[in-house]
DNA sequence: AGCACGCCGACT
DNA sequence: GTCGGCGTGCTC
C-alpha cells in the first residue's frame, strides 16, 4: 500500500510532527492531480477534516507499517487538493530549516506555498464544512481572433464598426478590452461576427505584471557573445572561480569581493548564462530595497522573457502568475528576495546573493532563516553554485571563506571603468562643535557642496537615521514622550506637528508643554530629514556664488527621500528619476540611498551623522558603520568626474569609521575580531536568541525565568560550562506593540550544535496560554 | 487548533 | 437528580 507523510496546516506545536494516512489507488474524479510530494491533500483528522501537505510517499506492506503507526488507527486521504508545491529536495528543506532554526515544520512547509494561499477547510456551524480555494488564481483574457469565415464574410457597408474590428484583427489578436478601448462598446459587433464565423472568442491565460509587454523576447541562446564587455582581471578572474567550483560540483561557495562599480553584475550575469547553457537554471536575490526597475531590467536585458520576477511590492496576483510561470519550467532564471529561494524552480545550478551582508536575509518572524544559509545547504544538495557579492562581506563570510573548505574568496579590487575610488574625508564633528559651529553641515561639507553644485555636479546627502530620529525633550524636567503601546521614545514629525511612534503607528498631536511639569522648554532633538533639509535649503539660498551661477535656473533642487516620501507605489522610481534629469541638484535621504544609485554626474557625497548608536545591545554596531561608509562611498565619481566623500562624526577616532576612510578592511577587521573574540561574538560563538512575549508582563517575566530554569538544567546536561546561558532579561525594546517582552540569550563555541539540543527542550514544551516563545538561532539583532 | 472525555456547582 | 464549567488528552 502506498503510505503518504503529511505535515497538517495547522500551525500548533502539539501538531508539527508528519502524520501517516494512506492513499487510495486511483483518483476520484474531485481530485485536481494524483498524490504527489508537495501536493496539498484534505484529509480526515479526528472528527474533523484538514488541510495537509504530502512530504513523502512510501510503498510499504500492511503488515510492517512504519514505527508509530497504528493500523487501527490509519486513515485515507480523501482528496488530493493541489498540484505539487514542492518536491522531494523541497520537503528536505523545509526538514533541514525545521531544524536548524528551530522553526514549527508547518511552517517551514508553508515557506513553500504559492503565493495567495492554499485551500482551507471552512467549519460550518451545523458540523459541516466545506472547501475554500484561495481567492488568487489565475485569471483569463478574452481575445478576439479571426474565425474560418473572415475572409468570405461581407460585412453590410453601413456596418462600420464591424468593418473597422475585421480591419484591426487582421493585423492580430486582440483582446476584447484592447477593443473596446479602440472602438468603444464592442460586445454587440463581436456578437454578430462570431456568429458568422468571421471571428472566435478565445480565452487565454494573463500573466498579470507580465514582462512580455516590455518587449523583451528571450535571446535564443544565452551565450555570451565575442568581446561583449572587455572584462576585468577581477571579473575574469571571479568567473574563473564560478566556473572550477560548478566544475567541483560539491556546493561550494565563491564570495565575489568587489569594491563599488567592480562590475559584479556582469560577473552574475555571465556565470548565469555559463549555467543556463549547462541546462540547470539560476537564481539572484537581491535585497529588497535594491530589487528596483534598474535591477530587473538588467537581467531581463540578457535573459529576456526567461526570468521571473519576486518580490513583495508586487501584487498577490501578479506574484502568483511569476510563481506559476516559475512551476511551469519556462522561467530559467528568478530574481527576487529572500523568501524567492522557496519557489518552485527546478534543477537549480547557481544561486547568486546579491549584497550578501545585508540584514534583510535573515527574516524575522518564524522561520528565522538566513536565506545565505539556507542557500548553500541547496547548492551542497545539488551539486550547484552559491555565489555571494558584496563590497563589504560579513564578518561572518569572511571568516567561513578564511576557515571553511569550499568556501572562496574572489578579490575585484578595481573599478570596471578603471577610476580611482573617492577619497573620503572624516570630519570631527565635535571639534566643529568646539570651535563655535552649531549647524549640522560642517564647514568642509558647505564648502565642497558649493563647489560641485556651482560648477553644474550632483551631490547626495546621506542622513544615517539609526536612532537619529527627532525626538522632544523636557529642558526642566527631562521628560521625553513615550509610545504608550511600546518602549521606544516618539518621534517628532514636522508636518502636522505630530508625535509618533515607528514600531507601532501610534500617532498623537505634540504636546505644546510638558505634560509632566507643565514646562513650556520642550525642546526638539535630533534632525528628522525635513529639518534637515529645511537646513540645506537655507544652507543653499545663501550661497552668493551659487545663487549667481543658477541665475534664472533658480534655487537647486533638494529631492528628499525617506519613508514618508516613497511611501506611493512607484515614488522611489518617479524621485530617482528627477534627480537624474537635474542638472545640479542634491539627494537628501535615508539608508535606501546608500546603494543602488549609479549616477554618473554625482561627484560628492555627504554622510551627515555616520555614528551609531552605540549603547544598543548590537555587537554588529563598528561593522554596519564600517560598510554603511564604504557602501555610501561607492557613489561617488562613477564616471569621468572624480568625486569625493564627506562623513561627518562625533567618532572620528573610531577604529570603523577611520579604516572606512582609508578603505582598508583589513584594518577594521584586525582591530573588530579581537574584540568580537574576547567577547564572546560572532563568528567565534553560536548565538541563540529565546524570545518571550506576551500581554502580562508578570507572565512574560515568570514563563522568561521558568525557561530559563529549564535551560540551565538542560545545558548542564548537554554541554557542562562549555556553553553559557545567559539570565531571561526584558529586551532592549522591552514593550512593543502592547506586548511586554524577554529575552534569554544564548552562547555556545562554532562547531557544537545548539539547534539539534534545543528542539528537544521546545518541541515537547507544553505552550503556555499567554505567553509565546520563539527560538532565534543566530539573531542578527537582540532588540 | 478543535473537540471529546471527565469530574464538581446551580437549576428545570 | 441533570446541565454545564473548562482542565487534560488525542488526533495518522
Amino acid at each position: 500500500m502506498l503510505l503518504a507523510s503529511v505535515i497538517l496546516d495547522i500551525p500548533t506545536q502539539a501538531l508539527d510532527a508528519p502524520y501517516a494516512y494512506a492513499v487510495d489507488d486511483g483518483t476520484t474524479a474531485q481530485d485536481v492531480h494524483w498524490a504527489e510530494v508537495g501536493c496539498a491533500v484534505l484529509v480526515p483528522f479526528g472528527r474533523r477534516r484538514a488541510i495537509g501537505f504530502i512530504v513523502a510517499l512510501e510503498e510499504c506492506e500492511p503488515s510492517s507499517l512504519p514505527e508509530g503507526v497504528d493500523p487501527t488507527k490509519l486513515k485515507t486521504i480523501d482528496r488530493v487538493v493541489s498540484k505539487p508545491y514542492f518536491d522531494e529536495e523541497g520537503a528536505a528543506c523545509a526538514r533541514y530549516v525545521a531544524e536548524r532554526y528551530v522553526a514549527p515544520l508547518s511552517a517551514c512547509v508553508r515557506l513553500f506555498t504559492p503565493p495567495g494561499g492554499v485551500p482551507r477547510v471552512v467549519q460550518g456551524r451545523n458540523g459541516g464544512w466545506r472547501l475554500e480555494e484561495p481567492a488568487t488564481a489565475e485569471v483569463d483574457d478574452r481575445w478576439a481572433v479571426l474565425g474560418p469565415a473572415a475572409d468570405s464574410f461581407e460585412p453590410r457597408k453601413n456596418a462600420v464598426k464591424q468593418i473597422a474590428v475585421l480591419e484591426a484583427l487582421r493585423k492580430g489578436d486582440l483582446r476584447v478590452s484592447e477593443l473596446s478601448v479602440e472602438f468603444g462598446s464592442v460586445s454587440s459587433t463581436l456578437k454578430a461576427l462570431e456568429e458568422k464565423g468571421a471571428v472566435r472568442i478565445e480565452r487565454r491565460r494573463r500573466m498579470r505584471g507580465a514582462p512580455g509587454a516590455s518587449g523583451l523576447a528571450a535571446p535564443a541562446s544565452f551565450a555570451v557573445g565575442p568581446g561583449a564587455v572587455e572584462l576585468t582581471v577581477g571579473q575574469r578572474d571571479a568567473l574563473a572561480a564560478i566556473a572550477a567550483a560548478r566544475e567541483a560540483g560539491r556546493g561550494d561557495v565563491v564570495l565575489v569581493d568587489g569594491v563599488t562599480g567592480s562590475g559584479k553584475t556582469e560577473v552574475y550575469l555571465q556565470a548565469i548564462a555559463a549555467v543556463l547553457a549547462e541546462g540547470r537554471s539560476a537564481m539572484v536575490l537581491v535585497p529588497e530595497i535594491s530589487l528596483t526597475p534598474q535591477t530587473v531590467a538588467r537581467f531581463r536585458g540578457r535573459f529576456g522573457d526567461a526570468v521571473a520576477v519576486m518580490h513583495s511590492r508586487m501584487s498577490t496576483g501578479e506574484r502568483y502568475d511569476q510563481w506559476d510561470f516559475i512551476r511551469s519550467g519556462a522561467a530559467r532564471v528568478v530574481v527576487g528576495a529572500r523568501s524567492a529561494l522557496f519557489t518552485p524552480l527546478a534543477n537549480v545550478g547557481l544561486i547568486v546573493i546579491d549584497e550578501e551582508h545585508e540584514g534583510s536575509y535573515k527574516q524575522d518572524s518564524a522561520p528565522r532563516y538566513h536565506a545565505r544559509d539556507v542557500a548553500a545547504w541547496m547548492m551542497a544538495r545539488s551539486g550547484g553554485v552559491l555565489v555571494l557579492g558584496s563590497a563589504t562581506p560579513s564578518v561572518e563570510t569572511l571568516h567561513a571563506c578564511a576557515t571553511r573548505e569550499g568556501w572562496h574568496r574572489v578579490a575585484l579590487p578595481e573599478r570596471a571603468n578603471g577610476r580611482p575610488l573617492p577619497q573620503v574625508h572624516v570630519i570631527d564633528m565635535a571639534k566643529e562643535f568646539h570651535a563655535g559651529s552649531r549647524s549640522m553641515f560642517s564647514g568642509a561639507l558647505t564648502r565642497a557642496l558649493e563647489e560641485e553644485l556651482v560648477a553644474g555636479h550632483k551631490a547626495v546627502l546621506l542622513l544615517n537615521q539609526r536612532g537619529f530620529a527627532k525626538f522632544l525633550l523636557c529642558r526642566d524636567c527631562g521628560f521625553v514622550p513615550q509610545c504608550e503601546h511600546c518602549a521606544t521614545s516618539l518621534t517628532f514629525h514636522e508636518q502636522g506637528n505630530r508625535l509618533v511612534c515607528h514600531h507601532c503607528g501610534h500617532d498623537e498631536p505634540a504636546p505644546p508643554t510638558c505634560p509632566e511639569c507643565g514646562s513650556p522648554y520642550l525642546k526638539k532633538f535630533g534632525a528628522g530629514t525635513q529639518r534637515v533639509e529645511a537646513e540645506l535649503r537655507a544652507l543653499l539660498d545663501g550661497m552668493g556664488s551659487l545663487v549667481r551661477a543658477r541665475g534664472e535656473a533658480g534655487p537647486v533642487p533638494i529631492i528628499r527621500m525617506d519613508a514618508d516620501t516613497t511611501k506611493r507605489k512607484g515614488a522611489h522610481q518617479e524621485l530617482l528619476e528627477r534627480f537624474a534629469s537635474e542638472e545640479a541638484a542634491v539627494l537628501l535621504g535615508t539608508q535606501m540611498i546608500a546603494k543602488g544609485l549609479d549616477f554618473d554626474d554625482v561627484t560628492l557625497v555627504g554622510v551627515i551623522n555616520a555614528d551609531t548608536q552605540l549603547h544598543l545591545p548590537d555587537y554588529r554596531a563598528a561593522e554596519r558603520t564600517f560598510a554603511l561608509v564604504e557602501q555610501v562611498a561607492g557613489r561617488a565619481g562613477r564616471a569621468e568626474l572624480p568625486g569625493r566623500v564627506m562623513v561627518q562624526t562625533y567618532e572620528a577616532q573610531a577604529p570603523a569609521i577611520r579604516a572606512a576612510a582609508a578603505y582598508d578592511r583589513a584594518a577594521f577587521l584586525k582591530e573588530e575580531l579581537p574584540q568580537r573574540k574576547a567577547f564572546g561574538y560572532p563568528p567565534y560563538v553560536r548565538m541563540t536568541n529565546i524570545l518571550l512575549w506576551g500581554a502580562d508582563a508578570q507572565e512574560v517575566r515568570e514563563e522568561a525565568e521558568r525557561v530559563h530554569d529549564q535551560l540551565k538544567q538542560l545545558v548542564f546536561e548537554l554541554a557542562g560550562d562549555r556553553w553559557t546561558l545567559f539570565p531571561a532579561a526584558p529586551c532592549a525594546l522591552s514593550k512593543l506593540r502592547n506586548t511586554y517582552r524577554y529575552h534569554i540569550l544564548l552562547k555556545c563555541p562554532p562547531e557544537d550544535d545548539m539547534a539539534g539540543r534545543l528542539a528537544v527542550l521546545f518541541r515537547g514544551r507544553k505552550a503556555h496560554p499567554s505567553v509565546n516563545v520563539a527560538v532565534d538561532v543566530d539573531p542578527t539583532d537582540l532588540l
